[in-house]
DNA sequence: CTTTAATCAGACAATTTAATCTGTTTTTGA
DNA sequence: TCAAAAACAGATTAAATTGTCTGATTAAAG
């Protein structure tokens, strides 16, 4: 099997973005956002309490309470997710497993490999959760 | 965590780049290529017996034994050996893990992302094993 | 004030992946 | 022929990831 993300990342990417596409300040209930996704509740309400350490989310507790974004869409890069989840080691280590892999000790894909890992850091850096909106919201709506 | 390959997958590509770095038609046990990429033995030989099903190497039991690549490295993939052991589902399923993620029904980042995957997969899919061959030596000797 | 619905905290279970172990078979070479 | 060294097969263990459960705490609303 092969991963890019963990299943927590990919969820916490899929919550945030819901959030992201819902009424800016909104409350959702953890279970509102599994239903919609189709994934866990308690498994995304622990992913919801992370990220909320991390101060990307915000929590309100009681009735009525549930989870909302701390920041404007237009202030949460994909990047940010994955960095507070995942942690960004896939950025740095060897895509072949080699140890101290650097540009002193390259492994043989080290140079073509490196590119398309910064076009790829580059694109989730650069994305905000307020470009995709309307994307969410089609997406979601298919699931 | 975050992973691109898995465990058996990377030490799948070293040790094939380790074996197409040796002169052509060389036997080498399992414990050689284990202590040269310091992995471990028993783990390395069961891979290597996957590979030998796949027909990328070929084996030869009893003493003086040991494996070989079963082509010449110039033609062997990296995507071939990814293929074997992985598979190559990483370049179809959904970066953000959304079911179905298709052209019809795209996550958020379907268009931006398939662009990175193309380019890896075209990479994986260019480089052969006898492009590498120096640049494994170099790397093993510092490992 | 009590009920209800939510986060939160932490233990627990299940699954997958990684690694090890034990033993068998095969082949070479002394 | 026999001992050594290798692949091979399959069971077992270990560790990490994923998912579930229970109960405590908090806050709103009747």
């Amino acid at each position: 099997m092969t991963v890019i993300f963990s299943k927590k990342c990919e969820y916490g990417l899929q919550a945030v973005l819901y959030m992201a596409a819902k009424e800016p300040g909104c409350v959702c209930p953890s279970e509102e956002i599994a239903k919609k996704l189709k994934i866990p509740k308690e498994f995304v309400s622990k992913i919801l309490q992370n990220l909320t350490e991390s101060g990307i989310v915000d929590s309100k507790k009681g009735k009525s309470g549930g989870f909302m974004l701390a920041k404007h869409p237009s202030q949460i890069r994909l990047i940010d997710i994955v960095a507070a989840i995942d942690g960004l080691d896939i950025f740095n280590s060897c895509v072949l497993g080699f140890p101290s892999c650097s540009p002193d000790k390259p492994c043989p894909v080290h140079h073509k490999w490196g590119e398309l890992r910064s076009k790829a850091y580059e694109m989730l850096a650069a994305e905000t959760m307020d470009k995709f909106k309307e994307k969410t919201i089609n997406k979601i709506g298919k699931i």
